[in-house]
DNA sequence: AATCTTGTTCAGTCGTGACTGAACAATCTA
DNA sequence: TAGATTGTTCAGTCACGACTGAACAAGATT
């Protein structure tokens, strides 16, 4: 695995047995992106592709994406193409070039948060349901029901000024 | 599936083939609850425990709480204990009864926007070893880094205030 | 002592979904 | 036309981890 783009270092090391390669600052972050991207429930491809991107933010050629990250060309496609409509990352093409090429998005990080406020929302949802359809005479439960929903509307505002604040 | 704790509606139609029960109001919250829990990386079962004390605040007996979610005593055991641990709700004991009860914590959001906090120090301490291990001359990447680190700086920042904000 | 009751642990199963390879579609080049 | 090149889709595999049943430990009761 080589994640620098620099050709002299390409195939070093390269034809050893598929196993524990000693990874290098860069890639153990890359790494390290993936598995905190699994705890969260996102797929680790997706991870390890967004913290490829924090390494080399510019435009990087489909091919290459699944080559130096040892990935097949489809899982590179869904992965891609999710963090995509995600926001985080986007797709850009060189004039002259067939290739699909992507790029870190303008500010990854405000798109992450929107996606964080459409499951809050959807939880609002929920929780509007519940109340609507759980018996009125269950006081304690509407009680913490009502808790539960300010929670919410309070972390919704929390992100959505948190989203002001980091500007543009 | 009976999630009342009223003894009249204990058995009803209790002897019918395992599927597709027809859920009211509180058991589609309670599988609710389970699903948004399975996104965010969590198993069901905790999310469903965490809905059912949403509903039904008070102490619960262990085995009433295997037998009303239908599952076994090892996965109450397994996920009501981590639920405690992350303090969203806590185990009690009556006098004179052997059992475990539980009960849901007194502020049980707040003690998951501290679960969201230890993440995102994590991620804070990723970060810190990124930025010393990659090589200085890489100035591109370490300003995408030192943006991600203001995004989680202003990110834990937003929840402590939020943390304070929803009093006590 | 033997026998319940109650919670934990552990080996094993089973489902889910991430990931792959291969077939395919679309577009370019010769 | 045939043959590259490139991305998507889809059926299939495989790994991971949630969940279970059974064995176990620790008390209580007789």
């Amino acid at each position: 695995m080589d994640y620098s783009t620099q050709a002299e270092h390409m195939s070093v090391h390269d034809d050893r047995e598929c196993g524990s390669a000693p990874l290098d600052g860069i890639g153990r972050f890359i790494e390290q992106m993936g598995l905190s991207a699994q705890k969260d429930g996102v797929a680790r491809i997706s991870g390890r592709i967004f913290g490829y991107f924090i390494v080399h933010g510019g435009p990087v050629s489909f091919a290459q994406l699944a080559e130096e990250l040892q990935v097949s060309r489809a899982s590179v496609s869904t992965n891609a193409r999710s963090l995509a409509a995600l926001g985080i990352i986007e797709r850009v093409t060189l004039p002259g070039d067939r290739q699909d090429y992507y790029q870190l998005a303008a500010s990854p990080f405000l798109r992450m948060i929107e996606s964080y406020l459409i499951r809050m929302r959807q939880m609002q949802e929920i929780l509007q349901q519940a109340d609507d359809s759980i018996p009125a005479d269950m006081h304690a439960t509407h009680a913490r029901l009502a808790q539960m929903r300010r929670f919410y509307t309070a972390a919704v505002q929390a992100n959505q000024t948190l989203i002001e604040d980091l500007g543009q």
